[in-house]
DNA sequence: ACATCGATCTCGTTG
DNA sequence: CAACGAGGTCGATGT
């Protein structure tokens, strides 16, 4: 739908939006989106499972929300109504993804000279009462690693997030346990917080990691092959 | 636009998504969204800013959302296109939200016997080698208090955070600094982490807390009186 | 149901 | 511009 309207919100917060021309997505999964004239993000919304109920009143529509779980309520009041599309939609196909962190760690745990020459992972994921570590191993000399990946520059949190790790594994083993996070770049106050209790930064080349991936069964998808660009384009 | 679609995208990241219908929403300012059936969040999109091209190739519809910083690129290949609209949308709106953290911390800082009776904040938000502290200032004692204000349950993460900026300023002024933790729930590991590092936890009720608030100026939308939930009712 | 964490996070603010 | 942190985060995973 695209129509003139007011928006009200209600449930872990509260908000109320004026009237302006807004973009309106009402899916059979119980999602609802609100949209501005701009933004990636929708200016109100409703996560899948609400349940819907429309009125009419003086000769305006009225839309409402609502979920529990917990209880949310928006509710639309349209002074006009600009366009209202109903389409029945198919799409049985799911999205291939690759380039994520759980890619890289994978790679990592297949090439891990690439961290460092002579680590040995033991396990990924290892769960702690510290929550889980990425990687989790020992290097050339026996000592424990502790590896925190990241696919895009780290900052102080993620700096912190090693630091919550090796700190309560040294507490139970000792001293010698390290911690080393990998990631694109670090801030200086990430590198600052590592290097004041012992923790090591190893920088890694995305692209460089891209190449020696381990090749992703992309699913078979014929279709694509028409995404060949054609050879006239007109500029919108 | 509403359409039978494969589409590619290139960027951080790599996605291949095969035929299926969509929603697609191209905005003014450069903003793509591709919606499947179901779900809240796009199955691709590209913030705003970018460049469209479009173009028919056997009698094909394809179009490309380009942006720079960082380079990436979105392809849509229809197959058939089941709608398109086209509406030219005003909205000068600006959205009203209460309730966000930025809110308790205000209402705790005007109010700072609710954190703890003789609290004495001193600044909103000091701005440390460790990050900005939510509330900094002494208890009844005189001793450095150091608050972390949260308006969802709190996890490790965020009990991490404060024993990052009270790890910083005990090793600059001594141990005398304490660091609470302020939150309407914490984990157990939180409480832990806490306990382990001398650090406290205070529960809040966001409900209590908004009856205490300071009113905020709601904008004057007399257009709000629409909402008025009508006597009828039709379930959709 | 809760806890934890990644995200093509996005978005605002601040230095 | 980078950095840091919130978000009505959402969504996925594991206990």
């Amino acid at each position: 739908m695209v129509g003139h309207c007011t928006v009200l919100y209600s449930g872990r917060a509260e908000s109320q939006l004026a009237a302006g021309d807004r973009i309106i997505v009402v899916k059979t999964d119980g999602t609802l989106l609100i949209h501005n004239p701009a933004g990636l993000k929708p200016v109100n919304w409703q996560p899948p499972g609400c349940a819907f109920t429309a009125a009419l009143k003086d000769g305006h529509l009225f839309l409402e929300a609502q979920r529990t779980k917990p209880r949310e309520t928006v509710r639309i009041a349209f002074q006009r109504v600009e366009l209202l599309g109903f389409v029945r939609l198919e799409d049985q196909a799911e999205l291939a993804l690759q380039g994520t962190e759980f890619d890289i760690r994978d790679t990592l745990r297949s090439r891990p000279e690439l961290v460092e020459p002579g680590f040995k992972p033991w396990e990924k994921e290892r769960l702690t009462e510290r929550g889980p570590m990425d990687l989790y191993g020992e290097d050339r000399n026996g000592r424990r690693v502790i590896v925190e990946v990241k696919r895009t520059p780290a900052g102080i949190a993620e700096a912190t997030q090693l630091w919550r790790y090796v700190e309560k594994e040294r507490s139970k083993r000792g001293v010698d346990v390290r911690g080393i996070l990998v990631a694109p770049s670090a801030s200086e106050r990430a590198r600052m917080l590592l290097s004041e209790h012992g923790l090591e930064f190893k920088a890694i080349s995305i692209e460089y990691l891209r190449e020696r991936a381990i090749p992703l069964a992309i699913p078979s998808q014929p279709s694509l092959a028409r995404f060949t660009q054609p050879d006239h384009i007109d500029r919108v």
